[in-house]
DNA sequence: TTGATAGTTCAATAAACATTGAACATAGGG
DNA sequence: CCCTATGTTCAATGTTTATTGAACTATCAA
């Protein structure tokens, strides 16, 4: 196991795979759960999101959801902690992100969200 | 044949098939370039994007474009004028048209775009 | 060192997708 | 009325995708 998981740089991020990335349902209710949580911790661990699917299954759309950009994860001993690439994403693609959360925002009773109970994360390393 | 092809309602436009419609390249440069031209035409023909593939090819893009909302084709005789879904997008996911096509803009030289003096679309019916 | 926890990787499978060419439908012009 | 131009539909093909479970790796804590 690579001991840091491939990330591209700012430049390699391409808007085909970035909306690709966005438009599976489990992959968005990622992405839109990481943005809600920002203010309050802007990190959430893989497992959060164990009601979504099975482990393996969350592995593929983290790893996709890392491939192209839109995230970063950080290792801390046996936790991996998922960060959205905000600034990154504001650079090369302006107004982009927000206007996605916004629509998902509005959308949120179509999307597969974990309850917010759920996401209790406090403790950090 | 049916007269006039299916175009979901405003408020049947999801999200997730929107963003993947537009995660296909060819896709993306169709609505590019139907952006692009919105300020001289508003609409083109099917065969103003032959560059981009073959006929059956594009027929097949043109009906994802119009089954996810993004385009409403309009048929006059044997030609079939294409637009994007300006207002209906806009009052769905406010911004989020403007923001792809930024982007779009941005990256528009890793767009597979037809050059510009092949579209000279000036007679209409 | 043993066991539990957190994730990844791999192989297998079924579904969805993009692409092609051939056949078809429709309208308009000689 | 034929011929052509414009698109659609269908079947076939190969590729990519999402999902599952099993095996594996790494870390922490007792």
């Amino acid at each position: 196991m690579s001991r840091t998981p491939h990330h591209p740089t700012r430049e390699q991020i391409e808007l085909p795979m970035v909306l690709d990335c966005l438009s599976d349902p489990i992959r968005l209710a990622i992405v839109y759960q990481l943005a809600q949580q920002e203010r309050v911790s802007s990190e959430l661990r893989c497992s959060d999101f164990s009601a979504l699917s099975g482990k393996s299954n969350l592995a593929y759309h983290f790893a996709k959801l890392r491939d192209c950009g839109l995230m970063r994860t950080r290792v801390a001993g046996t936790n991996r902690f998922m960060r959205l690439r905000r600034e990154d994403l504001e650079a090369r693609f302006p107004g982009l992100l927000d206007a996605v959360l916004s629509s998902a925002a509005k959308d949120a009773d179509r999307l597969p969200l974990v309850s917010g109970c759920e996401l209790v994360e406090v403790d950090r390393k």
